[in-house]
DNA sequence: GCAAAAGTGTTACTTCTACACCCATGA
DNA sequence: TCATGGGTGTAGAAGTAACACTTTTGC
């Protein structure tokens, strides 16, 4: 080790990681109900240290990977916490980011080994720590980019009606959406394309599925000041 | 301190401020050359080591306040670093922010002390470590809040012209802005206000000063996917 | 009197918003 | 046959984009 570190201190870091998935047209959170101190019994988000080995976007990758058994989730930074007393077991510092998922693509058998429940986001227990304050920011930051950038299918299943995607954006942004002037506006995209195949089990005529397709999407800045 | 953090890696956390500030139609940056190692002779942000008596948001200010005297700055989070080696001396994280001022509050004798200087944010040196990257992202987040927000005029002086307000934006966007459309847009924003000043020093005839009022101001967030 | 920046309106075009009915199907 | 969600178009309003000349004044 040099010199010129030699009095600075050491902190522990955190990750933490809110996980957003959608479902019935509601957002939901995936938390865990903690069986082990400090805060024992309380609601909290996948949480875990960072290693040596692992750079700190690593570290959120693992944790998720940890709880879900999944490596391949869009995963964003949020922010990162710091107040002196945010864990009163120790001073640790936090970088929270948000994950958004399918929720089918959840085994449920993972979700009893690690005591965690998908919750709707509009009945959300009370949080440990400042865990509350993540998920504030982290729905902040969603409604934000979800309002510039394609990110929202990350939530839903690969094939997907069109009454399921504007439900989704309605969630997500908090506003109704008026249907035609949605569908319209999907059908300028060229990113949204229309499959054969429809799903049956919303209605009885069944709705036409879509498929997002990954071409490239000018996004679109105005200056509002 | 509890059995449950026993066995976890401590860090060195340290935050890196990127200071944006504005003069003569471009953006610069507030750059430090190192004299002290690691990187002696480097350009770089101007950066410190989280203390445990802080906040990590405190620290922020702190290190900007040691470098500028002021304490007043407008400071946003940009993001957490944290690749393995991202500074080749030790493993640190890194909390990056970024500042906006306006330049002519800046003791230029303390530029002289620090080693510090405003360099045009289009012909920067290479920075150290990963510096850059920092300033990159700084960039594309000002530019996405300050189309959305009113934040520009941390980088004016508390009057300013016209012209100067729309070269700023420019700046920020990296688009041209027509004169009579920018004009009008702003008359209708009831938060920026003609005064009776006129400022003589750009041009034979003088332009009106304006000034920022803090009225609050309606964020319009248009859904774009 | 001229150079240099300040200031000012109109029109065509694009985008947004509001709104209501028919369709297909399984039970 | 009927209940349920799926699917479709138009017209008025608002906002955006493109465009050129006059004003002021110090030198």
């Amino acid at each position: 080790m040099e010199e010129f570190y030699k009095d600075k201190e050491r902190f522990y870091v955190a990750v933490d990681c809110i996980i957003f998935g959608f479902c019935q047209g509601e957002l939901h959170l995936l938390l865990l109900k903690r069986n082990f101190e400090p805060a024992k019994g309380g609601w909290s988000l996948m949480g875990g240290f960072l290693e040596k080995t692992e750079s700190i976007n690593q570290a959120a990758q693992r944790v998720l990977f940890e709880l879900t058994g999944l490596d391949d989730i869009y995963m964003k930074q949020v922010g990162i916490f710091g107040e002196i007393d945010r864990d009163p077991g120790e001073r640790v510092i936090s970088a929270a980011y948000y994950a958004l998922m399918n929720i089918d693509d959840y085994d449920p058998e993972l979700a009893r080994i690690h005591n965690a429940q998908w919750i709707k986001i509009n009945e959300l227990p009370v949080l440990i720590f400042d865990h509350q304050e993540m998920v504030d920011k982290a729905r902040i930051l969603l409604k934000k980019q979800a309002a510039t950038e394609p990110i929202g299918f990350n939530l839903l299943p690969k094939l997907f009606t069109l009454t399921q995607l504007q439900m989704l954006y309605e969630a997500i942004s908090g506003d109704a959406l008026d249907k035609r002037n949605f569908r319209k506006k999907v059908k300028e995209m060229d990113f949204i394309e229309r499959t054969a195949e429809k799903d049956k089990s919303g209605s009885r005529r069944g709705a036409f599925l879509y498929r997002f397709n990954d071409r490239k999407q000018k996004t679109v800045l105005k200056f509002n000041f």
